[in-house]
RNA sequence: GGUGAGGUGGGUGAGUGGCUUAAACCACCAGUUUGCUAAACUGACGAACGGGAAACUGUUCCGGGGGUUCGAAUCCCCCCCUCACCGCCA
């Protein structure tokens, strides 16, 4: 949610960049500041009022311990009357309130000056491509029959278990992904980031810290019976471990990493491109986090990005990266960059990494501050990233290091599996 | 699930109707001392929002919601949560 003291101050630069999305920033800007200015007026109609009814109830106490009992009472029913008109004039000012903060609700984040205009993924802006193209032979398998050929990932017996997009690991499937997971763990490790083993189920504060709730509540697991609802990534607990907390500065950068499994509905998605582990309902992934100083957050965007494509660099995997448009990016983003790997049978790319500052707009909800070198409390910015999610990672290891002979695991993998092969 | 105790500022924790403008201690911050760190001493120190160029000032907030009262952290009702013990159990 956008800060309403910033709206004021950087209006016209605030609607020029939430434009970048394709909104009409302008008209939106300035509905918000209207009503802002008419509740600020009846806020101080309200607080003249309050104030009034405190002198007067003071003034009775002053009377009554000085003895003067009669005339405290008359005081009485001008009390009364205060409060009476303040009953209605309060309630007015929460209305109006919750009203500004429903609109404020329905306004994105404003992208950062850098994030190209555009509306579709076709107006992202290709800003790195690394690698080549494996050369396969023309018998390449998908991965979805490669993970039957070798018997290593299940697609069947978790429909039977769960439903589809439940699928179950085998053998040295199962292992692989192991390796992987505490592969990224330890490199997360060695950047700096502390490990964290967070809870897969939140309470709907969470879910609204992070800003799933309320727009995409279709999109989690929830448990009615304890409304809790599953995790979709560990983004929601870890930055939520920062929730109405009050920083040092001397605490910032925080930086935390986590795996978790994370669960999906994604209703609606269904179809040839969901094929294999290109979709999942369930999936695991390592989050990095950082919480840090307003005027850091765009070089700590690049550092996460860097140490992202190193990830895919050891794993030798071809990547590009995108720079999101205003049209393609998250509704809390202030700007993103996308990984995405080649996958090489099935001939295109795939997403597998989202990098994000979000400058504070989750910390203006989380109520996420520190206090800055003036002692003053000022919110701090909020960034994550996928390093990384496994399913799509899998996928491409799997189809591009494959041979006649089977699969070739990376050399960085070896040690984490205990193979070099899996055939 | 049963019984009991409790939720107060960054932390510990006092506070049973108006001098609470929330004590005290700790932490954080600034300064003095100091080769450096530490210790000691001194001082400042809750948050959010509004008004004001500023100095400053107003309002709200003691788990959440309602009520009693001229006046509530304090009394009453409902809810939530935490802790302890018992039961069940990985």
């Amino acid at each position: 949610m956008l800060q309403i003291a910033n709206i004021r101050k950087n209006a016209e630069e605030l609607a020029a960049r939430i434009a970048i999305r394709g909104l009409e920033g302008k008209s939106l800007i300035a509905q918000v500041l209207e009503m802002d200015e008419k509740n600020r007026a009846k806020r101080t109609e309200m607080e003249t009022l309050q104030s009034k009814g405190n002198q007067l109830t003071s003034q009775i106490g002053e009377m009554y311990k000085s003895g003067q009992r009669e005339a405290g009472d008359a005081l009485k029913a001008e009390s009364a009357e205060i409060k009476e008109q303040l009953k209605s004039l309060e309630m007015e000012v929460e209305a109006a309130d919750q009203s500004l903060v429903q609109l404020l609700l329905t306004i994105p984040n404003t992208p950062s000056t850098e994030v190209p205009m555009g509306k579709t993924p076709e107006d992202n802006l290709e800003v790195l491509l690394w690698g080549n193209k494996p050369d396969l032979s023309a018998q390449s398998l998908p991965h979805w029959e490669l993970a039957a050929k070798y018997d290593i990932i299940d697609f069947e017996l978790g429909v039977k278990l769960t439903g589809a997009g439940f699928p179950v690991y085998k053998g040295k499937g199962s292992i692989f992904q192991r390796a992987l997971i505490q592969f990224f763990l330890n490199e997360a490790g060695k950047a700096g980031y502390m490990e964290v083993q967070p809870p897969l189920l939140v309470n709907a504060d969470s879910g609204y810290g992070t800003g799933q709730l309320p727009d995409k509540e279709g999109q989690m697991y929830h448990c009615g019976v304890d409304d809790l609802y599953l995790i979709p990534t560990a983004e929601v607990p870890i930055t939520n471990l920062y929730r109405d907390v009050i920083l040092n500065e001397s605490q910032l950068p925080i930086k935390n990493a986590g795996y978790t499994p994370c669960f999906r509905r994604e209703a609606g998605s269904y179809g040839a491109h969901v094929r294999g582990l290109n979709r999942l309902h369930q999936f695991d992934k390592v989050e990095i986090v950082q919480i840090v100083k307003p005027e850091t957050s765009y070089g700590v965007l690049e550092d996460m990005s860097k140490y992202v494509q190193g990830l895919l660099q050891k794993l030798g995997l071809h990547y590009r990266v995108l720079l999101l448009c205003g049209g393609d990016m998250g509704f809390t983003s202030a700007k993103t960059y996308d990984m995405e790997v080649w996958s090489a049978a099935q001939e295109k790319w795939l997403e597998c990494s989202s990098v994000s500052n979000f400058e504070t707009f989750q910390t203006n909800r989380l109520k996420c501050r520190f206090r800055n070198s003036e002692g003053k409390t000022e919110l701090a910015h909020s960034l994550n990233g996928s390093a990384l999610a496994l399913p799509r990672i899998v996928a491409a290891l799997l189809e591009n290091n494959q041979t006649p002979e089977g699969i070739k695991v990376p050399d960085v993998l070896v040690p984490y599996t205990g193979f070099d092969w899996i055939n």
